[in-house]
RNA sequence: GCUCCCUUCGUCUAGUGGCCCAGGACACUGCCCUCUCAAGGCGGGAACACGAGUUCGAACCUCGUAGGGAGCGCCA
């Protein structure tokens, strides 16, 4: 049999981190199985589900690449079908109509508590053979097996027993017409030839339920694995306050889909002691039955070393697809500025995200106004103005404008004036990026270049940042060192 | 309260009776490299929740205790 695995999220909010993951891993056992992944909307709760959610989760799915191969289904479209095989079971005397009003149900409830039970329906219209009439508390019921016990095989938690006296008679049919959940999970994964299912384990109590019903509709119940929870890094339910908890915020915090399914992958599973997996071997490493049992904390510092990993070995002009669209929410004109791609190779080993490479970037796509005042006294000293004139002249006539020749230049301007590379590269970050901290020197300088070397017309060009205008991510020599005149005249 | 689930370094995990006085990764930390910051290389500290039992031998099996979690809806 292929294997069917079905992702069935409630449209009531955004597609969160552990939604991601039980989609990630029902993505991951259908495609090694070659099998078919489906998307099902649970949109049964008429109240709380929106057509926003529903656009929400979408996008989130395609954004981390994970297509169904069938749906969305909405359950909404399926009630005539729920409907239909609940009246089938009345009829087989698998379920009842019961008229109890919700006064009464409750104070059932707080009776049973009161006795220290499990507070749970008694069952009081189970033996009344009640027909179909209009009522506003009409439901359908299903009849629960008193006694015995219902066994499931889990393909993560192993082998769970449940005592049919725990259960009592779930509705199946709201007096609003609509099914509950756990009738309409059962009806559509057999309809949908659910072989796998593969979701939370806060449904674990609801599994015996449900294999009641296969059980009473005659049909052999799916495989089952209950994924253990995530939790937020104080070992707490995962909430707002933990901070991202929607998928897509971590697209706009600069992560990579590939990163973000790459640390899912791991997150309650392994494979020795790997730690990178591309898709293609997640899809054919991955097991479900290696999952783990336990929950486990969402670390956002690994997530961040992972996307670095990526950010590092990626191509560049792919992740420059990615950090365009960051630099252009940051407002940056990119065409006033280096390329993306030559962006990438020189933050990649310093940033942990995209949204941290377009901060950094800013250095080459705005113009310099402020100077650290710090860095400028440290290093802009009269005692740098040989290097730098020196360096000047060199860069005007590097031959190609690439990182190689630019380094070079450099390298030769501190061997000719006997200077270590600390005396020519920290003055010359400073005056270019105003601070201390900078890609390596060389490409700092290409990348601050590529602007003058587009407005510039002949080998000289790059000299001409010279005074240019504020704007300028070119080297300002005159602007960088005036400061430091007035300082010194002023006994700094 | 009742039922069910879970428990290896701070975190993610390897481990399915001897290969484990417990391995990897992130984080932390020392050194090296070095034009800054990183990245990288080489080291370091750091865990089998507790208690019984089974066994020649237990992180691995059994029982109990403690702690954590989930569920007990005409929500999903």
């Amino acid at each position: 049999m292929t294997c069917r695995t079905r992702f069935a999220p409630s449209p009531t909010g955004y597609l969160h981190i552990g939604g991601a993951r039980t989609a990630l891993y029902c993505w991951l056992e259908a495609r090694r199985r070659g099998g078919t992944f489906i998307l099902r909307v649970e949109d049964t709760d008429r109240e709380r589900s929106t057509d926003a959610a529903v656009q929400a989760i979408l996008d989130g799915m395609a954004w981390l690449g994970l297509t169904a191969d069938e749906g969305p289904i909405y359950q909404t479209d399926r009630v005539e079908r729920y409907r239909q095989v609940a009246g089938e079971m009345v009829a087989a005397g698998h379920a009842y109509y019961a008229y109890d009003t919700r006064e009464e149900i409750d104070a059932m409830r707080e009776r049973a508590i009161a006795a220290g039970a499990k507070p749970r329906y008694d069952g009081r219209a189970r033996d009344l053979g009640l027909p179909a009439r209009d009522d506003p508390d009409r439901v359908i019921r299903f009849r629960n097996p008193a006694d015995g016990v219902v066994v499931f095989d889990d393909k993560v938690k192993g082998r769970i027993e449940w005592s049919n006296a725990e259960l009592d008679d779930l509705v199946l049919i709201r007096s609003d017409g609509f099914p509950t959940y756990n009738f309409a999970v059962v009806i559509d994964d057999i309809d949908m030839a659910i072989t796998d299912v593969v979701r939370g384990d806060d449904h674990v109590n609801n599994t015996p339920r449900q294999v009641n019903l296969y059980a009473a509709l005659g049909v052999e119940p799916p495989a089952f694995a209950h994924l253990p929870m995530i939790l937020g890094a104080d070992g707490t339910k995962l909430s707002k306050r933990h901070g991202a908890v929607s998928v897509m915020q971590y697209r706009d915090d600069g992560y990579l889909p590939h990163a973000v399914l790459n640390y899912l992958v791991r997150l309650g599973w392994s494979h020795g002691d790997q730690e990178i997996f591309s898709i293609d071997q997640m899809v054919e490493l991955f097991r479900i039955e290696d999952v783990n049992q336990s929950a486990s904390r969402f670390d956002l510092v690994k997530l961040g070393w992972l996307n670095q990993q990526y950010l590092k070995q990626d191509d560049p002009a792919d992740v420059a697809r990615h950090l365009a669209w960051h630099l252009d929410r940051a407002g940056f004109d990119l065409e006033r500025g280096p390329a993306p791609a030559d962006v990438v190779v020189a933050l990649r080993d310093r940033v942990h995200t995209l949204k941290e490479m377009a901060e950094r970037a800013a250095i080459w796509y705005r113009p310099l106004t402020e100077y650290d005042e710090v860095a400028v006294r440290k290093h802009l000293t009269r005692d740098a103005l040989a290097p730098l004139a020196d360096a000047r002249e060199r860069l005007a006539s590097v031959g190609t404008w690439c990182v190689e020749d630019i380094s070079a230049a450099l390298h030769d301007t501190a061997t000719a004036l006997g200077l270590g590379m600390g005396k020519v590269a920290q003055p010359l970050r400073v005056a270019i990026t105003g601070t201390q901290v900078s890609p390596d020197i060389a490409h700092t300088v290409f990348l601050a270049g590529h602007d003058v070397g587009r407005e510039r017309t002949g080998a000289g060009g790059v000299v001409k940042f010279h005074g240019s205008s504020p704007r300028s991510n070119g080297w300002d020599f005159r602007q960088a060192c005036s400061p430091v005149e007035g300082r010194r005249k002023h006994g700094c």
